[in-house]
RNA sequence: GCGAGGGUGGCGGAACUGGUAGACGCGCCAGACUUAGGAUCUGGUACUUUCGAGUGUAGGGGUUCGAGUCCCCUCCUUCGCACCA
């Protein structure tokens, strides 16, 4: 017959549909499992990073199944965004007919790759059944008052004509398209994501110890959490106080100039009052000079790319006021700058510049010849403003900073901060890198946010019955600058659902990232429609137990799911226990040729289509799963897949060629029945051939299990099953005995080897005549007393190096062990070569495992 | 610059608490069966070698009876963050 790897996955991928055989229900009974991919996009077609994610979760959750667990393993679409607009002009079609072909597509494609998800659970976010839910969430989340509007200076993409969220900058450029983003000032959506800072950052220690720490060190550097102090600077003049924040307020004394960013508010006061001296004192004056100098700086720092302005290289660029600030201790007039490396979106964009002890404040000090005070002296040393190379970072000792001269740099930061809080000039305060997430999008595809603008009531939330507000599909998408929904009138104009005049309905969508925040619950109760999703679902099925996906979403998607699940927590949609969503991550590698990461420009791109054409998905998955750790980068070879395909292939012939010895019973002739595996155990065994390959199939369960289920290294669990059919191979069998145990090898072969190939597996199970599905026989258990060795080898080495290898029965012990190595023949050659005697000066012994025996010359 | 991973045959990669380095696979070499084989099977495959053995896990040092594994220094490399006050 041979291996018909095509007609045999159709076969099954068909029989598992018609059984149901993947289909679960919530049951509180049973111990439960959650096992989730991150959803894809439906860009057009499965590539090779889906096939190799997807391969992982199927394979763990067939082998979760048959361990016994309710497994649920469902899939979805992340499917509003960008691609589809521009698709939708390039090919003159609708985003909505694009994607939902792209869906249908794809679901075949995922199908033709035997995963086993439970169909029924389907989630597609451009389905009004679930961004409907998007909108009653923002809607909560509004009422909790975690919504906000705000003008604010924005990242801003041109080629996709839309604002980005501080975590779709990256490098300062788009993370989609990676055009340099620019600074515009604009009112937009925000989501108080800072609230629970603190508690993103907290979990990260308690409750994500199932995650990679890599993503864990992003997390925590991407929430950069710091403690220091808040001070300010009294301006008089301009009847303002400038407020800074500083990690180091033991260094207030070495304070010498106050620099603001470029958009700080107070600039405009600035320039108002220089343009009215001026026009006090009549034209042509210094006054209208400098306001236009300072207007001018502050344009030229505008026109700085975020690339420019965020390279910690790049040039520092400073315009000094003619306004002074009150040092906080001190009193004395403070200098105003405004400099190009402060940041407007951290602190309270102003800082209090101390060159001495900041190498960024340092540099710009030395450019523009402000006075350098050093405040810190390293034990020995004295710093002189004057000479000084470099600012002094490092801890040290307090000096000309009045009473706190000679405290050590920790010491001095709480005692000055203590003191400043008491004397009302500073106060302790906490300060994060995280920012808000701006969530509008000037886009079309995506879900529309609720809101209506009404001349008379201002903005309107919709309200709850009458969501969905839908996105009216039958679009023309002609430019990407502009979103089609500002042209449709019938859909912009609506009533105000508070005075019931004329009203604007809110033509802003959400970013994506608002809907992949949440479709892990969705999962639990799809098609609910009293809310997102039903509690007594979500109750036993959450949180999940393990995600995989790419690292590419550390700091995206993997923050903001998990602000959500604290937020749905919050809100007693969740249970208030779960406050994070996913308990075990996976990040798997990039799949790769020829060195780089697979993409259509270097046209290295392998389409799984045709591998599975030609190979069938049972090799596919085997091989993507064998030929890397989860973790690593897969490097894409063709005859690796060869390998794969050859060793399927060995297992085939295997059972086809012997299936009348493998079914029957060598004397009687009578047929192995399925329920009984015809199991012989161990302590029947006296034959050491016999012995070792029942060893050697109890040695693949133990190691299979242990590497899928606690390393989750799945390229040495198929070696292993490898090492399995190269001893089936080798063993003869003779005698009943004999056969039963071969049998009892290819059934755990089959069984084990059934997550990773499962449609082979199965094919070989029902040749062997059982009845039953081998996705849902039970796992192998491996037996005990199978997996002691009668005999080992012990190493023998004189001086640490090995000399004679000796074979000897297991548990012998040490003095045993030493009394047999030396008083062997061999051995005594080694130690004393040639006749010379050596003097013995230690023996080690490790019992079944070596002797190591320590000489020198006499 | 800061932070975190990695450096093991021609290649992907194994090696549990320190205890036979190179499992498994790819590739390569030889042989078998074949009209043929890019099918299949068998054997070999770290390097050097005077065939006794010697040398090998980026380099150097240390701890130990014994180090790929633990400690220190150096080099290389991948990734993340990068004017965060």
């Amino acid at each position: 017959m041979g291996y018909d790897f095509q007609a045999i996955e159709t076969k099954w991928q068909k029989i598992w549909e018609n059984q149901k055989s993947f289909e679960v229900e919530t049951d509180p009974g049973k111990p439960k499992f959650y096992c989730l991919e991150m959803f894809p996009y439906p860009s057009g077609a499965l590539h090779m990073g889906h096939v190799r994610n997807y391969s992982m979760g199927d394979m763990l959750a067939r082998f979760l199944r048959k361990k016994g667990f309710n497994v649920l393993y469902p899939m979805g679409f992340d499917a509003f965004g960008m691609p589809a607009e521009n698709a939708a002009i390039k090919y003159k079609t609708k985003p909505h007919e694009w994607t939902w072909n792209n869906i249908e597509y794809m679901t075949n494609q995922l199908k033709r790759m035997g995963y086993s998800y439970d169909w029924r659970r389907r989630v597609e976010s451009c389905n009004p059944d679930y961004y409907r839910w998007n909108q009653w969430i923002f809607l909560q989340m509004y009422k909790k008052g975690l919504v906000y509007r705000k003008q604010a200076p924005v990242n801003w993409c041109e080629p996709c004509g839309t604002v980005l969220a501080n975590e779709q900058v990256v490098n300062g450029a788009c993370w989609r398209c990676e055009t340099p983003v620019v600074k515009k000032n604009l009112e937009q959506w925000f989501i108080k994501i800072t609230d629970y800072a603190q508690e993103l950052l907290d979990n990260i220690d308690t409750q994500l110890t199932g995650w990679p720490e890599r993503v864990r060190i992003m997390q925590r550097n991407w929430l950069g959490r710091s403690e220091g102090a808040r001070l300010s600077f009294r301006v008089e003049e301009l009847d303002y106080t400038i407020e800074a924040f500083t990690t180091r307020f033991d260094t207030v004394y070495g304070i010498t100039f106050i620099a603001l960013a470029p958009e700080h508010e107070l600039i405009k006061a600035m320039i108002d009052k220089l343009s009215e001296k001026a026009e006090k004192k009549g034209s042509g004056d210094g006054g209208s000079s400098e306001a236009k100098q300072m207007s001018d700086f502050v344009a030229r720092c505008a026109a700085q790319s975020a690339i420019e302005r965020s390279d910690a290289g790049g040039e520092k660029l400073g315009l000094k006021t003619p306004f002074t600030g009150a040092h906080p201790v001190t009193g004395e007039p403070v200098p105003i700058w405004i400099a190009n490396y402060i940041l407007m979106d951290y602190g309270t964009g102003a800082i209090m510049g101390v060159p001495a002890h900041d190498q960024r404040d340092f540099d710009f000090c030395r450019k523009y010849g402000i006075p350098i005070i050093p405040v810190i002296q390293p034990e020995g040393e004295t710093l002189d403003g004057a000479t000084m190379e470099a600012a002094f970072e490092d801890d040290g000792l307090s000096c000309n900073s009045a009473q706190f001269n000679g405290l050590p740099t920790q010491k001095a930061i709480q005692a000055m901060i203590d003191w400043g809080e008491k004397e009302g000039l500073c106060k302790r305060e906490v300060n994060f890198r995280l920012r808000d997430w701006l969530i509008s999008r000037q886009r079309y595809w995506g879900t529309p946010i609720p809101f209506v603008h009404c001349p008379k009531c201002g903005l309107v939330p919709v309200p709850e019955d009458q969501l969905p507000v839908l996105l009216p599909e039958d679009v023309q998408v002609v430019d990407v600058g502009r979103s089609p929904l500002l042209d449709l009138p019938e859909w912009l104009e609506t009533a105000c659902p508070v005075c019931g005049g004329k009203a604007r309905r809110e033509a802003e969508t959400m970013d994506t990232f608002f809907c992949s925040s949440w479709y892990f619950d969705r999962y639990c109760s799809p098609g609910f429609d009293k809310a997102p999703f039903n509690a007594k679902d979500t109750d036993y099925w959450m949180p999940v137990d393990q995600y995989i996906g790419g690292i590419e979403h550390a700091c995206l998607h993997l923050i903001y799911a998990r602000f959500f699940t604290m937020f749905l927590s919050d809100a007693g949609l969740l249970p208030c226990n779960v406050r994070e969503p996913f308990t075990n991550l996976l990040t798997q590698g990039m799949v790769i040729k020829e060195g780089a990461k697979m993409s259509k420009s270097l046209g290295n791109v392998v389409d799984p289509t045709e591998i599975v054409d030609k190979y069938g998905a049972d090799t596919v998955r085997l091989f993507i799963l064998f030929a890397s750790p989860p973790q690593n980068d897969l490097d894409w070879s063709e005859q690796g897949v060869e390998g794969a395909h050859r060793f399927l292939n060995r297992v085939w012939r295997f059972v086809e060629d012997n299936l009348e010895g493998l079914t029957h019973e060598p004397s009687s002739g009578d047929v192995y029945s399925e329920s009984d595996p015809a199991r012989v155990p161990m302590s029947a065994l006296s034959d050491p051939v016999q012995r070792d390959f029942k060893r050697k199939i109890h040695n693949t369960i133990f190691s299979v299990t242990r590497d899928i289920n606690e390393e989750k290294q799945f390229n040495t669990a198929i070696a292993r099953l490898m090492e399995l059919t190269n001893a089936l191979y080798a063993f003869q069998p003779a005698e009943p005995v004999g056969y039963k145990l071969r049998r009892e090898a290819v059934d755990v072969l089959l069984n084990c080897l059934s997550p990773f190939s499962p449609h082979i597996a199965e094919e070989l199970w029902r040749m062997l005549g059982n009845k039953t599905l081998l996705a849902k026989t039970p796992w192998p258990v491996s037996e005990e007393d199978a997996l002691v060795a009668d005999v080992v080898t012990i190493v023998v080495q004189v001086n640490g190096k090995v000399r004679v290898k000796l074979s000897m029965p297991a548990g012998l012990d040490e003095t045993q062990l030493k009394d047999i190595v030396m008083s062997d023949a061999q051995v005594k050659e080694k130690i004393a070569p040639q006749g010379i005697p050596k003097e013995i000066v230690k023996i080690i012994a490790v019992p079944d495992k070596l002797v190591n025996i320590v000489v020198k010359d006499l």
